[in-house]
DNA sequence: TTGTAAGCGTTATCAT
DNA sequence: ATGATAACGCTTACAA
């Protein structure tokens, strides 16, 4: 630790501990030539205040507490980092944590957390667990906002993308290519941004008039191991759909792979949309067709929601997210064929 | 902010706050009937001890600082997620931050770490601005400890995978399957880590006694951008390789891309190996044979260096990686098949 | 076994 | 404009 503390710098530049502290923190007025050896005196000592010390008496750690399930999540990651630009514009920091949608797990991440008096906590982590998590927070008094996850009655503020919509979008995109038979791979169903995914897909069939069955829906999963899985599943059907939904980049990798595998040619014998707009979407071969979520524009609100002087409005803002058109979607080939007749 | 204090816990108890702090640490002697009644309040209360005031006084914040280029970077996520658990396992949480490889926004990052007293401070970033960072790092007395970049006369503890080992074992993979021209893709030579790659691809041709020639080695940006640039420049070339070492998996899938592009299949037309062993690295169409790092038993070092209560040792440690064969490699000989049309 | 009280390094109030 | 000094919430000798 640093022994270094203001009471050195204090002697050095021959004032009071109160002095030093007022220029530090630009509060109270202090004499030009007073400010000018107090700075000296930093310098030549190296002297960092001690943000705990500080901390205690302002209540303030500068520091935001941010959970997600899984770090290594692309997604997550792209959440991380923007919160992290954005925390860092505010002089903020902010400490990231894998809750694996364990709830156990989460909880004691919330308690460490908590006792760590973070400014702040963004729960980017499944809905699944939050109920007990909710509860923790509550009970003591911090501000805390949940991120891209919808969750109902929440005490918090909630800044989530429509996913009703994004979905809703790629959707259509396929149907304005001419496709007819569509099936979408989901996340578990418990999830609620699942059912928005999925209720988007079914609202722009709706729309376009296209007969909906049953069998069309897949779920299983995270990531690429479900959507290969789902692939593999899908393939034994008799009659294959021309375009698949997969409500996860992760997930429309898996399919990818496995399409790859049996030669199924994606776009020309099959279309293939991605959600989210992971860095991989646009590696893959072919890059993704996928719906970018507006992670920078959410970073920003969910900060300046969880740093603002005023009190929280518990409202939920949706965010509109955008279809990214790449190249794994193109039109059916029966349809073009259909149209040369 | 939580209000309620070691105090109102102390006085619902009926005992001190010495007394309630013993218990809470399990330090000093207190009655059974005594601890029992603390550990009601508590609850009774929803106590969390503030620790703020704690690391205050023990000189502890239970808190690493980690620093990687960035946290999007899949192999930084691996990275940050093994640290994560082990740190876990110790009770300490860790802060990761983004450098972007630039120098001022490491110092800046680095003093903030500084004030908030983390209690180690692990630096995965680039070795380019390690300079000042190192420089900051010792005029305060911190634990710190590199990782995955070997840096040297470092005042610090290095723990790094051996990179010449992996481009070795990985390179002569590709000698043992019958490759004889091969080029290999690096990330920016100024990073030892690139040159260590190299010595190892390097040595391998040497102990197999195959012709080296500069223009195998190529060398360019960070991540698939990079990759994709570097093999559309090989491309231009009369006499392709049979095979590609690339120094990242996500350079891999750059070249990966390119070569899909222009209908070039891998394995068959030609191999290509990554490094790193990412999750990508297994989702890739065909699936990347790579090289895997130690990345959890390197995390477990890491953390037990920082948090270990002995004096620190300033020796650089290498861990082995290890060979993993997937789908991206094969004998150059279907590639011969291949040009007879 | 339990309590008193002096810090830990800041900030902020109130004098001067 | 500057300085004493009392917190902030906890830990830890040292007493009792």
């Amino acid at each position: 630790m640093s022994k270094v503390t203001i009471y050195d710098v204090a002697k050095r530049a021959g004032v009071s501990t109160a002095t030093v502290s007022k220029v530090l923190n630009g509060t109270g007025r202090v004499g030009k030539e007073t400010i000018a050896r107090v700075e000296r005196a930093v310098e030549e000592l190296q002297y960092r205040p001690n943000l705990l010390a500080s901390a205690l008496k302002k209540k303030r750690t500068f520091t935001l507490g941010l959970l997600v399930p899984d770090v290594v999540n692309p997604f997550a990651s792209l959440l991380i980092r923007a919160i992290e630009e954005v925390a860092l514009s505010y002089n903020y920091s902010v400490l990231a944590c894998s809750t694996d949608n364990k709830q156990e797990r989460e909880e004691k991440l919330v308690d460490t957390l908590l006792s760590k008096r973070f400014d702040g906590i963004i729960i980017a982590s499944s809905e699944f667990s939050s109920e007990s998590a909710i509860q923790q927070l509550q009970r003591q008094d911090v501000r805390a906002v949940f991120v891209d996850r919808v969750v109902t009655d929440s005490p918090y503020p909630v800044f989530a993308t429509d996913h009703y919509l994004g979905s809703y979008l790629v959707t259509e995109h396929l149907i304005q290519l001419g496709h007819r038979k569509l099936a979408v791979f989901l996340e578990p169903l418990y999830l609620r941004s699942s059912l928005e995914r999925l209720r988007g897909f079914s609202a722009a069939l709706e729309a376009y008039g296209i007969a909906q069955n049953s069998f069309q829906v897949y779920s299983g999963g995270f990531g690429a191991d479900a959507g290969y899985a789902l692939a593999q599943q899908i393939l034994q059907r008799e009659d294959l759909p021309t375009a698949i939904v997969a409500t996860t980049d992760l997930i429309a990798v898996g399919v990818l792979q496995k399409l790859h595998e049996v030669g199924i040619v994606v776009p020309r014998d099959m279309s293939l949309v991605g959600y989210d707009d992971i860095p991989l979407a646009g590696m893959a071969a072919p890059p993704l067709t996928t719906v970018a979520q507006p992670v920078i524009e959410m970073s920003k609100l969910v900060v300046a929601a969880l740093l603002s002087e005023e009190a929280q409005e518990i409202t939920t803002t949706l965010l509109p997210p955008k279809l990214v058109v790449r190249n794994s979607t193109a039109a059916p080939e029966s349809y073009v064929v259909a149209e040369r007749e």
